[in-house]
Order: structure tokens, then sequence, then C-alpha cells
DNA sequence: ACAAAAGTGTTCTGAGTACACCCATGT
DNA sequence: ACATGGGTGTACTCAGAACACTTTTGT
């Protein structure tokens, strides 16, 4: 575990939201540590040389082997004492090199599909879990505030751009699927009628010539959201400067 | 100029936008340097031990005399080359000792009056300077990028919270002067009426009993800015978690 | 009297919200 | 036949957008 390759003063981590066709959970890792049991959000320092989306990218595709996903940079956490719990700190000193260094983090986050993770446990993390986030957990370092912090951005951008959405749904699918989704997101329960009259203005949400089978109802239309459509009606609003 | 105290990977970079009562300008400082003229954010190492958020604005402090102002962290630029421009490599060997350090960036905006600053050369600014952001000005670094990034977060978050606004104008202020501003933030003219009758439902905005005086037209009503009710009004939507 | 900016109201359109019943299928 | 979730329409309210004339002051 050498640190020959690492800048000890920057890291990254991630605030990774899985949604698995109910609610929506947080991926953690659980660090091997004798005293008690202490999660945390995946994170890592940044290798020298290594671009910071690139790290990012990297720490998550070592735990949960998932790649080409799209994580947003959000915010950058740098107060001096954010390691400095004892907990913390006796953590560190187990696998860094420089226990002493003032980490400064950039945060990351991301909405997935819970089902495409395979967990893959490696030397920092004893266990690799989704959380559903409703249900509170402590978090070492300064990760509470972090994962807060994630959560609030994550969710008001989902209200400016959709599209994050539709990532985390099959091919086709129907809207009762769509609406269980953004139900997860904001919280709270949405009127069927008022949400499909929403949902169909958006012309990038096509019907299929395909419809449920096997349900004891009424069988659903199936939908499948066109990239190309969604990109021409959002290609609008842009700025630029010098 | 000992750089014991600094932190050779880390920097802040400030992109302070500057109202002067009719357009927006942006805070560039001119470097000393022998062949050509560049120009820059301001921004500097951070220090050991200082937080991101205090060397913000102590780099602020230091370039114009400015205190108290809210310096809203945005997005941090860390690519590996981001300084290996060869202009911006004779700069960063004529100031700092380890010139060939990578250093990620963290960058910080701001909206304030320009006429609450007063310039002050320091050792690493010739000269400091606003320039009008419908110009296009080329900057040294990615400094470009991070002013463009800066300016429409800003934009996006003045939609917001117009409170952002208010602390451009003075303690009492005509609509007039409230729309001006606001044209200049979102680059075209507005309504009149409509600007008005909007902006009048916000209770917070509140008309004294004080009009314009020696003007050769109709006086306007001065109105002023309620802090409290305007706390009141947006103390709504808050979001915890954990 | 005139110039110059302040101030004011109506109409139209489109989005959000509340709300209750019939339809197609499997068992 | 019945249980289950899919699918549909109307009425109300509120916000945004377009648009032109009168009022008050200084000169």
């Amino acid at each position: 575990m050498s640190e020959f390759h690492y800048n000890p003063h920057i890291s990254v981590d991630c605030v990774i939201f899985g949604f698995d066709d109910e609610k929506i959970n947080i991926l953690l890792i659980k660090r091997k540590q004798e005293r008690e049991n202490v999660y945390a959000l995946p994170g890592d320092l940044v290798q020298k040389g290594e671009d910071l989306d690139v790290a990012a990218a990297r720490v998550l595709y070592e735990l949960t082997g998932m790649e080409n996903l799209y994580l947003e940079q959000f915010k950058t956490f740098g107060s001096p004492d954010r390691t400095s719990d004892p907990v913390d700190v006796e953590w560190i000193k187990s696998i860094r090199e420089h226990p002493e260094a003032r980490v400064i983090t950039v945060a990351y986050n991301s909405l997935v599909k819970t089902e495409d993770f395979d967990y893959r446990p490696s030397s920092f993390a004893e266990e690799v879990l989704w959380h559903p986030i409703e249900k509170p957990q402590k978090l070492g370092f300064d990760h509470n505030e972090i994962a807060n912090t994630g959560w609030a951005m994550l969710r008001e951008k989902i209200k400016r751009e959709p599209i994050i959405a539709f990532s985390l749904l099959p091919e086709k699918f129907t809207l009762r699927q769509l609406q269980t989704l953004y139900e997860a997101i904001v919280g709270q329960e949405l009127d069927k009628r008022n949400f499909r009259k929403r949902m169909l203005r958006n012309r990038f949400l096509v019907p299929m010539n395909e419809k449920e089978t096997g349900v004891s109802h009424k069988p659903a239309q199936y939908y499948r959201f066109d990239d190309e459509i969604y990109k021409e009606e959002f290609a609008k609003d842009q700025w630029f400067l010098f």
C-alpha cells in the first residue's frame, strides 16, 4: 500500500444515491476498525497527476465495479479540523503514511440503480452497503455534512434537469414506475392525473407499441426516453462569457 | 515572501462581480510580467490550518480592503495541467517556491458594489481593476473557464435567491434602480409594469415615506429591503437528512 | 409648454392543483 | 364476480407576458 503515487493533501468523496425501484439509498462503506463499526462515504486520496473527476470515478470503480456513471462535483470541504476526531484519526493512521496531513476533500454525487452494482470490499472497506436515506446513520469525519449537502444539491438539480431520473429506469418503463421514482426523490406522494399530465407534455417521453403482460389488472403502456428529443429541448439556455 | 505558512497544493480564486449602477464588471488583477500584460482572477495559496472560506476572504481583503462580504464556493478546479501554460509557469516561478507543484483551486464568487472597493495593488498584482463582463478578455491559467462557470452559477442562484441583488443597492432605492440591476444580471430589458407587479408581491420590499428630490421629472418612491420579512418568507424550504 | 421618467390595469395564455369514476386483465 | 392497478377530464386559481396612457416635477 505505497503512497508514493498519492497526493496526501487532496481526496475525493462520493455521495452515491441508489434507487431500488422503491426508495433511495446511500452507498456507504464500513471500516475495518476494532472498537466499533464506523460508517463513511467511499473516498480516497487523489493520485499525483490524476484529474479530480477521474479520481472519483476510480474510487467508485474499485469499490463497486461500476463504470461510466455521471459524477457531479458539488462542493469541496476543507475545514482544518475535519479529520481530527479521535476515532477518525485512529482509522487514518491504520491506512496512511501521513496521518497528520490536512486533507481537503472534493465531493461528488450521483444517482444510480442499486441493481447495477456488485459489491467489492477492498483494502479500505470491510463492507460496502446501501443504506436507506430515511434512516439516520452517524458517519465518520464530516461525512454527515457532506452527505446532507449532496442530497440537497441533487434534489435541487433534479428539479432543473429531470433527465437524471430517467437513467434510473429500464429502457422501457411505465408511468407508474416513473412516478414512484419521483415520489422517492421529492419525499411525498403525487397526484396521479397531474403527474401524468405534466410528464406527457414532455416530447422526449414516447409511448411504445408494447404493454405490460402477466399482471392481474389493466396492463400499463410502456414508454421510452428519447435522448435526441431531450437534447433539442434543453439545448436552449446556454450562456457564455468571454 | 516566505512560503513557510502555505500549503503549496491548494489555492483559492475569487470571481467577484461588481455592479456600478449600470452594468456588471468582474474584478481582475494585472500581473507584473515583462513580456506582456496578463490578466487573472485574484487568488492565492491557502495557508496551513486556514479554512478555505477564510482564505478566500483574506485574498480579497488584501487586494481590496473589503471585509464581511458573502463569498460562495461554487466549484473546485483540479485538472493536472491547469497551470502548465508557459506564460503562466513563468509567472508562478517568479512568486512561488514550488513552481512545479500541482495546484487545485477552490473557486468562490460574490456580487458587490464596485464603489465599496478601494484598490490595493499588492505583491502579486500590479493593478486591480473592474472589467465589464460584456467585453471578452483572455485570462491566464484556466481562469476563463472559472470565470464563466462562476458567472453562470451566480445567475442560476440569483433566480432562486433574489436577496443577493438587494445588497447591491443603497439603503433606500427606487424600483427603477432595482430594475436596472436585474436587467444587468439577466442581460436583457424587462417590462416595467410586469417587473413592478412581480416585485411588489414581495412583502420584504417596503415603501418609505420619502421620495426622490431634485429630479426634473415625477419623483420616484423610495423603498427599503426588510431583512426580517425576507427571512420569514424564505425559511420554508429547508431539508434535512440523517 | 415641454421634456423626462414615474406610475398604473387589463387581457390572454399556460401551469399547478384538487378531485372521482370507468377499464382491462388475472384469478 | 371480484380484486387490482391503469387510465382519463374538468374547474379553479395564480403567474407570466404583452401592451399605452396619465402624472408629477424641473426648466
